[in-house]
DNA sequence: CTTGCAGTTGTTACCGCTAACATAGCGGTT
DNA sequence: AACCGCTATGTTAGCGGTAACAACTGCAAG
């Protein structure tokens, strides 16, 4: 366990070390590594040059301090592991990459203690702004966001109010146009299957819309089966059977995500189950990873790229809408798993 | 495009502002809250309700500047999208949740002058330590590494020389295995499917360590194949069927990793081909994510939890092992797509 | 009554950098 | 020669905390 990082002893290189090695001023080597002010030709060089040979990596928490800047912007989201936050990422880094601001991420695992936590960390480091997931917070860390004084734009969802901006969709209203196109397909003894977890706020959302369209012409869901953790693809396998074990008579089944409903879709496949006529399925993501699959499950695309390309744009003022909510409008892809014509 | 971020427009808050709201020192509220130092009970609480009713959240920029001390660890990763890093990343929390250091993560597209950029930023924060991807890096980006005089762990591959420290497999070692295996179960016409990308150097050197053990035996790939981007799926059932045209022949497919392999697999069982019997496959990394397929594609894990919980054992002193390197040794897992018993 | 000491709280001097202003050249005007 | 305006560079004073040490308190021991 001995642990010599460095070979030579001397401490960390400081702007004073360029300047003795470059023959000018701490300020105008300063000048100099930001690209800011009047230096002459031959200074530059120097000074470069020196930098270089050194290896000076400017420490930007002493410049962070004198000039109250910071080109950190905090992205607070619930998980890495689903494929669609990666993706909103991509978008944000994507429009931040022009703009010398620099995304950090923090995940929550869906809960709000974490995300309340992670947000003080993160504004601690008083970032230019903050990207969040959802409009669910907790009150300390609404008032927080509140105080700090800085654009914040919560992502995903619009059904709500925000703190400051919001970029998403409503996924009550995804919920909505889903069962209205399965009533409209003809499928009538209709199941869901999906998160638990309660903090999952969107996935709630949509059912809510879900079962609001399925009310209005009179239905109500024939099941339901929830899970929560483990593999998506086995768990909707399982809550599959499950379901149909249950509930024979069932002809549709509703996932609150692609990857459930892809395990799904396979395990009807592999029963020999006539899809879509006999049962029907549908997801919610449009997850390009599944494109591979032998048929295509039908699913509403979240706009995650261009969720996280917006968000970016607010945060860096480069927003074209003036309005503080931009909702944007996923399109239903019916796929292979929805009967076409109705009935 | 009105920006009143704030409700009131006073600057943002400081330790003199809780000082002055609970009557004593700043340094006094530092302590309580840092909760270092004695600090009598009656003040602690005192300082505690007004920072809270204040809703002070302290700067830790300015914090670190004096104590030169930054609680944030450095995690470069080539790409969040196939979930082997999210993986690590998961492992790196978990350890360094209970010791007060904080991940921050930057990604490269496995572009080694991104990473040098990445590292860069990363470095002028002054992290505690960084944990980088993969021994190949440029000239500059190990120079940085080497002066930071900070704990450096460079995680996945252990088949180089590391900067400072390393926690990985060999690839090695790894693709001469499953080469092994193959042979074993009697294939011999073999053909290779995966990255195109010159610096995906760790499937290189599984390729690399394939090739070898095949030679071994007098036996060399009949085909290969090579993508880069898209969706892993797609990608993998679409090279499957160029390589099952161009090469009728095969009677096994070696896939750089386990997403295409996947495809491939759908592939098979779609056109009705014997699996494992006239056509064997195997993928890498062992990801969870495809449990539900209806057949369990042969793999190998890539250890990625252990890798980044080991990897931040490290950083935070509390590894056990005083080697510089740390093997870990991935399992192979036939599964159910290679013949089992030799011949 | 003095001294010592532990437990608390305050004071001072930075940490490494940058904003803002000050200064030094220098050629061109008048 | 005095003055101007410009450019290139230097000087000063913090930014908001914390380390290190100083100072004060009250109480037990000598």
């Amino acid at each position: 366990m001995s642990k010599p990082y460095t070979a030579d002893i001397r401490r960390t290189l400081t702007l004073r070390d360029v300047s003795e090695a470059s023959g000018v001023s701490e300020m105008t080597v300063s000048r100099v590594l930001r690209g800011r002010g009047d230096v002459s030709e031959p200074t530059r060089l120097r000074v470069q040059e020196a930098a270089r040979t050194l290896g000076y990596v400017p420490n930007r928490i002493a410049g962070a301090l004198a000039s109250q800047r910071v080109n950190l912007v905090g992205v607070i989201i619930p998980s890495l592991s689903n494929m669609v936050f990666p993706e909103v990422l991509t978008g944000v880094s994507e429009v931040l990459d022009d703009t010398g601001l620099q995304p950090v991420v923090g995940v929550t695992n869906y809960s709000p203690e974490r995300e309340e936590r992670v947000l003080y960390e993160m504004l601690s480091w008083r970032p230019s702004g903050v990207i969040l997931a959802g409009l669910e917070h907790t009150d300390a860390a609404r008032a927080m966001l509140a105080q700090a004084g800085i654009p914040v734009v919560e992502i995903m969802d619009i059904d709500g109010t925000p703190v400051d901006s919001a970029v998403g969709i409503s996924h009550r209203r995804a919920g909505r146009q889903m069962a209205e196109a399965i009533i409209a397909a003809g499928y009538r003894n209709i199941a869901f299957l999906g998160t638990m977890m309660p903090d999952d706020h969107r996935a709630r959302k949509r059912l809510e819309g879900f079962e609001d369209a399925l009310s209005k012409v009179g239905l109500a869901l024939v099941d339901r089966e929830f899970y929560s953790g483990g593999s998506a693809l086995l768990k909707g396998r399982e809550m599959t059977e499950a379901v149909l074990t249950r509930s024979p008579n069932v002809d549709f089944l509703y996932y609150s995500n692609d990857m459930i409903g892809a395990g799904g879709l396979l395990y009807c496949l592999h029963k020999g189950l006539d899809v879509p006529g006999r049962i029907g399925l549908a997801g919610f993501n449009g997850v390009e990873l599944l494109d591979g699959l032998p048929f295509k499950l039908a699913t509403m695309d979240a706009c995650r790229l261009e969720i996280g390309r917006r968000a970016a744009e607010v945060i860096a003022g480069k927003s074209q809408s003036d309005s503080k909510v931009t909702e944007l409008f996923p399109t239903l892809q019916p796929g292979d798993t929805i009967r076409q014509g109705s009935l």
